[in-house]
DNA sequence: CCCTTAATGTTTAGTTCTAAACTAATGATC
DNA sequence: GATCATTAGTTTAGAACTAAACATTAAGGG
């Protein structure tokens, strides 16, 4: 059983160290995100809560009484994923819907505050911690040019 | 049925407008890493390839033979979802097992590489697209950026 | 008022990923 | 070479997400 059975008559290595300048970017930004977002999971298992979790606490709170295709919207996911979450959430006493016509408001509960408050509190502390390779002006920086790039992705 | 239900004692909003630099960051990379990620997902819908399929497809052909565990390593995910995505993939044509021992050594079959160069292709002309709100100038800032933040997250 | 249209939330089926337990091959040490 | 730890790959259960169909409520036009 040679390569007969598959057939592969191309040299076995294509030689293609030459990725242009923004797909090398794309490919740069996609691994720092995935180590963050892992970095993140971890640091908020302890309070029993994944990030989108957080997400959603977090949106909840900035200004509470906000709909269920709001979070969504904001969040960029699917209603039926916020359907999901929150759920999941009332269920553990974090917030509760209160329905009006056919809109649910979404409004914390005072566990689901605290919870917030303290998650916030440790979440910033993990990313400055991660972000720290950069000087303030490089964040800045890069701030600058991913909220251009961000308003340019409609 | 007020708020009794529920006791949430706090202002309703929490004002938090003042999140500290490196969480700015952090919430814009996440907001452009799931737009681009969503746009990528569309456009290789057609190749009927999801976006870690072609991460695999991609890191397996630019050096053909490498382990399970290798890709898993350098796709940042774990080993049993690469047997997964390595399964679907097999069993379409695109790639094959090579086993030596306890390890498995991957090669792509010729309908691999040529679905591998086509979606290179097209992927390159639509990751330029996309990024094409900064100039090359800032495209290379912010891959500087992200290289320097990469490394530093070990 | 009735009918159509649209918007909100829910449900369901299917995909993708992880964590953890498991199997099997390797290697080190005695 | 017998034993014990390590490593590669597989399996399984469950979490998280999407897309699409569904139900319900609202809004507009005749």
């Amino acid at each position: 059983m040679a390569t007969e059975t598959t057939g592969d008559t191309q040299p076995p290595t294509i030689a293609r160290g030459t990725l242009d300048l923004p797909t090398l970017t794309w490919v740069r930004l996609m691994r720092v995100y995935q180590k963050l977002h892992a970095r993140t999971a971890r640091s908020f298992k302890c309070w029993n809560l994944s990030v989108s979790r957080f997400d959603v606490l977090n949106h909840a709170g900035v200004k509470e009484g906000r709909t269920q295709q709001e979070l969504a919207d904001a969040l960029l996911v699917t209603k039926g994923n916020v359907v999901q979450l929150l759920d999941g959430m009332e269920a553990e006493g974090l917030l509760y819907r209160r329905r009006s016509g056919r809109t649910n408001h979404i409004y914390l509960t005072d566990r689901g505050r605290e919870l917030r408050r303290k998650a916030i509190e440790t979440h910033e502390a993990s990313i400055a911690q991660e972000m720290s390779a950069l000087s303030p002006e490089e964040q800045q920086t890069l701030l600058g040019l991913l909220r251009k790039l961000d308003r340019a992705l409609t």
